[in-house]
DNA sequence: TCTGGGGTCCTAGGACCC
DNA sequence: TCTGGGGTCCTAGGACCC
């Protein structure tokens, strides 16, 4: 066999998974005390249920409901727009705790973390439980939020424990009763087993997460892949995934997309909404110092089906000054005429570190310094004054509809002599920078 | 069940080379 | 020109996650 064994650590291991019960409505609560005790709903903004309270799933909402069928479900609950700022600060300080309990935590979302307890019992004086459920009342105590912790021999018997009891509980799972929370729990709803391997193993009579961990290692390696393997050791108490500490702090793609409700086919209205994403893709890799190799640009029409392009750059850059060529030439590709489509995106790929050395003796580089300069500048404006304070004029037409929508975006426009001939030059696939004033 | 906006990793297969 | 073995790199696309 040409694979590598799987490295297992032989040691048996404490590691905890912590996931903040409806997180976002729980910060609104713990923010708004008036709210406690009610429902309470996040995602105004997107029209669409973010998180709900547990209040607001007594009722029946549940997340992506949309938001008119919840006001007909409840009609006394608090729909707030999401923010995000806030919820970070929670979260950062939900962090913040556990790791007053142990060095090894892993972020991994930003209501959910993996702390690694191995070898800590004795300087808690207890057992890992004990020191579990101290984590739970410690953030309880502290934020005002509630928590579900789960504490077992890997992750993802620990993310099983985060579950089984939610909300508000603290599940311990020992070795020798793996089994028990396994047999009820369809295979489906393991964490890395999606819809289709589940489907798949079905067929194979497996139907449980215990059917599962119990098939003998002949049948795993011989019809799954790598991470199933691992999926199917951690089930059985072995530790194969660690607990990994790096921040975050580097990204392989960064994507942009937005859908638009109603469906439209105005080709103007379309691409505005691509070099609006694009724009946005690029602040973000600018403020990671990224430059990306290729660009994917694609649409999604009302089959829900996604067509893409991928263009590959002959230089790496997080400048749409540079991308807006491509960026044209993808979405002719991409794009029919006359057919309705739902949402436009765009994927900055294959990211590599921008340190500004990677010039080839034929680029222009006064110009590119000079490109350099200008979105240096216009990154500084964004941040003093707010996101799109400066954009491209391809960038426009977004704004104009989400006038008509009645949307958020209502500021006023006026335009600047830059702006003249808008149509003309944006159908050329011109560049523009327009200044919203 | 198909809600929406981010992401990651893995694998198979082709291109190319010796 | 084809035969065969073998390795590496890249890409497309699948599958999952929150």
């Amino acid at each position: 066999m040409k694979d590598q064994p799987l490295t297992i650590r032989s040691w048996p291991q404490g590691i905890l998974h912590v996931d903040a019960d409806a997180f976002f409505a729980s910060c609104e609560q713990a923010v708004h005390p008036e709210l406690r005790g009610r429902p309470v709903i996040t995602g105004k903004e997107r029209g669409i249920v973010a998180a709900a309270s547990y209040e607001a799933k007594a009722m029946g909402v549940k997340r992506g409901m949309r938001l008119f069928e919840v006001r007909r479900l409840c009609k006394d609950a608090a729909i707030l727009p999401s923010d995000y700022e806030t919820y970070s600060l929670f979260s950062m300080r939900m962090f913040e705790i556990l790791r007053r309990f142990s060095p090894e935590v892993e972020e991994y979302s930003i209501d959910e973390a993996f702390v690694d307890l191995t070898g800590l019992r004795r300087s808690f004086h207890g057992s890992y439980g004990m020191i579990a459920e101290n984590i739970r009342q410690t953030i309880e105590k502290e934020l005002g939020i509630t928590a579900s912790v789960g504490i077992s021999l890997s992750k993802v018997l620990a993310k099983i424990g985060s579950k089984h009891n939610k909300p508000n509980s603290c599940t311990i799972i020992p070795g020798r009763d793996i089994h028990l929370y396994l047999r009820p729990l369809p295979i489906g709803s393991i964490w890395g087993i999606g819809p289709n391997t589940a489907a798949f193993l079905n067929k194979h009579g497996i139907h449980t997460a215990l059917q599962f961990a119990e098939k003998d290692e002949i049948f795993i390696n011989k019809y799954l892949s790598r991470p199933y393997q691992a999926i199917w050791n951690e089930l059985n108490g072995r530790s194969v995934f660690p607990v990994t500490t790096e921040a975050k702090n580097s990204y392989q793609s960064i994507s942009k997309a937005k859908t638009f409700t109603p469906p439209s086919d105005d080709e103007i209205f379309i691409f505005a909404q691509m070099s609006k994403n694009l724009e946005n893709a690029c602040i973000k890799a600018r403020r990671y110092n990224l430059a990306a190799t290729r660009l994917i640009v694609f649409v999604r029409g009302q089959d829900f089906r996604n067509y893409g392009v991928e263009i590959k750059l002959t230089l790496p850059t997080s400048y749409p000054y540079y991308l807006m060529g491509a960026l044209k030439g993808g979405f002719t590709k991409v794009y029919q005429a006359n057919t309705p489509y739902r949402q436009t995106g765009v994927v900055l790929a294959g990211l590599v570190p921008d340190d500004g050395s990677r010039y080839t003796l034929f680029d222009d580089i006064p110009k590119i310094q000079k490109m350099a300069n200008i979105y240096e500048a216009v990154d500084r404006l964004s941040a003093k004054y707010g996101k799109h304070t400066v954009h491209h004029g391809s960038s426009l037409p977004t704004k104009q509809q989400a006038q008509h929508e009645g949307g958020r975006e209502d500021v006023p426009l006026r335009k600047t002599e830059l702006f003249k001939g808008e149509n003309k030059r944006q159908r050329l696939g011109l560049p523009m920078l327009n200044i919203k004033i």
